[in-house]
Parts: C-alpha cells; sequence; structure tokens
DNA sequence: GATGCCACCTGTAGCCACTACAGGATCAAG
DNA sequence: CTTGATCCTGTAGTGGCTACAGGTGGCATC
C-alpha cells in the first residue's frame, strides 16, 4: 500500500487532482491508515494512471466516468467504448478544423501588419464594419 | 442610441455578455435612459463588434483589452498589435500541433477497437502498466 | 526534550469567460 | 387593461482543476 505522495509519482496524477477525484466521486474513497492517511493498492493506482491518459487524450470527466465503469464490467462493452472514442475522435476534429481556420485567419491578419505602411491594418480590420 | 437587445444582434455579442464585459471594466459603462436601461452609441457597437471578432480568433481577454487600449491611441502602435498577435498565432499553432497528436493517438485506438476480436483493446491499452 | 522539516490532512477560494437563473420593473401593442 | 417582450440586479453554476490557509503527525537531528 502506498501514500498519495508516492501515487502521484506512480500515475502522474498530482495530489490535490487525486483528492479531487476522490472528493467527486470519480474514484472510490481510498483506505485509510490508522492515522488517517489515504492509501493505495495497485488497482487504485491503475485507475489513476487510466484516468490521466484518458485526460491526456482529452476525454471530458464525463466520458472518463463512463469507460471506468464499463471497465470495471466483466464483458467490457468494446462497442461502447468504441462509440465513446469515435465520438470524441469527431470532436476532436471539429476543434481541428476551427483552429486550422484561425490559423490561417491570424496568419494573414499578422502579415498585413508586417506589409504596414500607414495604419495599424489589424486593428483596421477587426473594427470595420 | 439602441437598446442592450439592438446592439446584441448588431454585434453578435449576447446581451448577457455585454453586461458582464460592462461589469469587468472591458467596456466603460453604458449611458442610461431616464428609466435606467443601458443605450449605446456606434462607437460602443464597435467596439463589442471588435471584441466579438478577437474572441472568435481566440484572443484570451487579457489580450482583447490592451488591444482595445491601443485601440484607443492615436499612434495606434502597429508593433505591438503585431506582437500580440504574433505570440498568439504561436500558441494556436501549438495548439494545433497537439491537437493533431491527439487525433493520430485516437483513430489508432478506435482502429484497433474496430479490428478487436476478443477484450477492448482500448481499455486493454489505456489500463496498460 | 526541543527543534526543524516534510508529507499529509481539511476546507475554501480562485481560475477563465461566460451562462443561467431568480425575482422584479417597465415598455409597446392590441 | 392585459399580455408578453424586454430590460434590470444579483448570485450561482460550468469544467477541471489549482492554490492557499491553517493544522496534524512522524522522524531525524541537536
Amino acid at each position: 500500500m502506498r501514500t498519495i505522495g508516492q501515487v502521484a509519482e506512480l500515475s502522474g496524477v498530482k495530489i490535490e487532482t487525486i483528492r479531487y477525484y476522490e472528493r467527486e466521486g470519480i474514484v472510490p474513497a481510498a483506505d485509510r491508515s490508522a492515522n488517517g492517511r489515504r492509501l493505495y493498492d495497485a488497482a487504485a493506482i491503475s485507475r489513476l494512471r487510466f484516468i490521466r491518459r484518458c485526460r491526456d487524450l482529452g476525454f471530458p470527466i464525463s466520458d472518463v466516468r463512463t469507460l471506468l465503469d464499463l471497465s470495471e464490467n466483466a464483458s467490457k462493452h468494446c462497442d461502447d467504448v468504441r462509440a465513446i472514442s469515435e465520438r470524441h475522435l469527431l470532436d476532436v476534429r471539429e476543434r481541428l478544423s476551427d483552429l486550422r481556420e484561425l490559423e490561417v485567419a491570424l496568419t494573414e491578419l499578422v502579415q498585413a501588419c508586417v506589409d504596414a505602411q500607414s495604419e495599424c491594418p489589424t486593428l483596421k480590420r477587426l473594427f470595420a464594419d
């Protein structure tokens, strides 16, 4: 059994975040030592690492909850997992395309400024009717 | 002079958001009619439209404040505007590259699930040591 | 035994940029 | 005169943490 500090190290989830996950019921409450400190077993550490990976992949916490539920389940409904991942992937692709448009617009704006002779074209354009 | 509802329509900034901007001092307090309702002139509408465009381009409010200050200034420091835009553009490109990596990882994950025969490979992978 | 330091504890507030009420006042049209 | 749209203020909620205040417990050192 590990302390919260060790678990933070091992899972890559910060101490405060681990306590936050417990408070929010995203992970079950940890066991406690005689003096009230949290203690974690291997399964708890795996769970936190799983959450960190999901978060790194941009899954919202609500999805993480569902994925954790599915993973508890013996049958591990692969279809459900895939559906969640696919929906998230679509979301990521949408954000990508938004961001690409943004990049084009900003690049253009900055370029206009570089070429500027007189009044700042960026401000001018942003203020246009 | 227009009412807040008309201005929301014209500028594309929602009524609540306009009030929020005023509360936060992002825009100056609007004039008021005899019965206490906000009234806006053309300049106020331009300012709100400017803010909306900046926000659409992903500039944080702190940048918008600075850009508004610069635009008030007669000399309209083009260099400063460009510097802010360039920094923001770098930020956008960084997010783009993060998101692209994410897309690759997610696509791979989902594909593994499609090809799966037995245990859900997505869950398996996310739970791996 | 005192001191210092570290890791841990709880509880609360702050972050960003809104958004969503609740509860009330006033306006314009029929 | 009534209806419904629009406006007002003030406060709380969103997501997902992060930071801080103020305290406890345990161990090593002097």
